[in-house]
DNA sequence: TAAGATGTACACCGATCGGTGTATATCCCC
DNA sequence: GGGGATATACACCGATCGGTGTACATCTTA
């Protein structure tokens, strides 16, 4: 009976965050209060101001770690050649977007709701941009495409375009894969 | 002195409207409570519920005057033929996104912001954006692209990641154009 | 000038907001 | 087994939320 119980045993933190990253998706962020976050985490409203100093800081602390399983979900290395990686993003992507319960990148999400530059979930989801640009470069020069930066630059475009797109109409991105293979051919990639 | 007074004499309802377009852009449109939206409206509250059924028809209201302006703002005609008209509109998107105070296509924030998309105001967004696209086809055809419909997609893409780079990063879209007129070569135009 | 519509001023409603104070329970480690 | 850290329960704070009731002022129009 040593391995009997499955349960995790996460504590108040992890809770907190993973159920912020839920219900701020699914409701917006402005329109979750620290009541309802703590009583679906099953965290107690005290435990909350003894690991984050409020509310704003859980809001980025959840967007910092929707950032690396973001990446790690969209950018895994499956031995693909780099054009294939780049396109296999794409479909990962449309892939979520056709999910009904997908609610658009969170980033975007985040940003487009706070509004204020300065706000550290809007940090968080800067940074995360950047990040998907210079991974997106990363891949281009790799491949061996011109202006690998500049290339980089427009398939965020595409990608956060992309995301809009789901968000606001439901469903797949039809246009998407072709808008990024005739960038790419444009480079030389 | 018959023409005195320059003073437009609007009523409560262009009041709240223009007042809610200018607060929502800024602060966001669940940070932005009635009591605050009526008192720099200079609008009584009880006014506001003569004229609405409520906040949120408030907020679909100011999108909905706010889709026309922004139609007409981004897709004016100057007498250019259909290819530069397409250009032009990318051109004043960022020659929007370089202003210090341009908070992001208000369309993609309504729908960001509210989630749900049964939202009266997440239904007004939604068709700005297929209106937006459909405009795009339209000068497409005209000037005899290749699948003006799907390019147009394709060009609405651009033009709402472009929207959120400068929403999240502030500033100019350098790659936007390059990309625009990419995909146009690739449809013969 | 009387009447009805339109607008304002202001108090009020229950609910929720983000955040704190206090006292008790449970856990791990020495 | 005792002690400190960690967590919980719960009451409480002032402020604000969206929305309403009521009484008075103003404007238009017949």
């Amino acid at each position: 009976m040593a391995t009997a119980a499955p349960v995790v045993k996460t504590g108040p933190r992890e809770r907190l965050i993973t159920t912020a990253q839920r219900l701020f998706a699914a409701e917006g962020i402005r329109s979750v209060g620290v009541d309802r976050l703590c009583a679906e985490a099953k965290v107690s409203k005290r435990s909350l101001y003894q690991h984050f100093s409020g509310k704003d800081e859980v809001v980025a602390a959840a967007l910092h770690a929707q950032a690396d399983q973001h990446y790690l979900g969209l950018h895994r290395d499956d031995g693909l050649p780099p054009r294939d990686r780049v396109i296999a993003v794409f479909e990962r992507l449309d892939h979520r977007a056709r999910s009904p319960e997908f609610q658009g990148c969170p980033f975007i999400g985040a940003a487009s709701e706070l509004k204020d530059r300065a706000h550290p979930a809007s940090v968080v989801a800067h940074e995360q941009k950047l990040g998907l640009t210079a991974h997106f470069a990363d891949l281009l020069a790799q491949g061996g495409a011109r202006e690998p930066d500049l290339l980089a630059q427009q398939l965020t475009l595409i990608f956060d375009g992309a995301s809009v797109h789901g968000v606001m109409h439901g469903g797949a991105t039809p246009a998407t894969l072709g808008a990024v293979e005739t960038l790419l051919a444009a480079h030389g990639m």
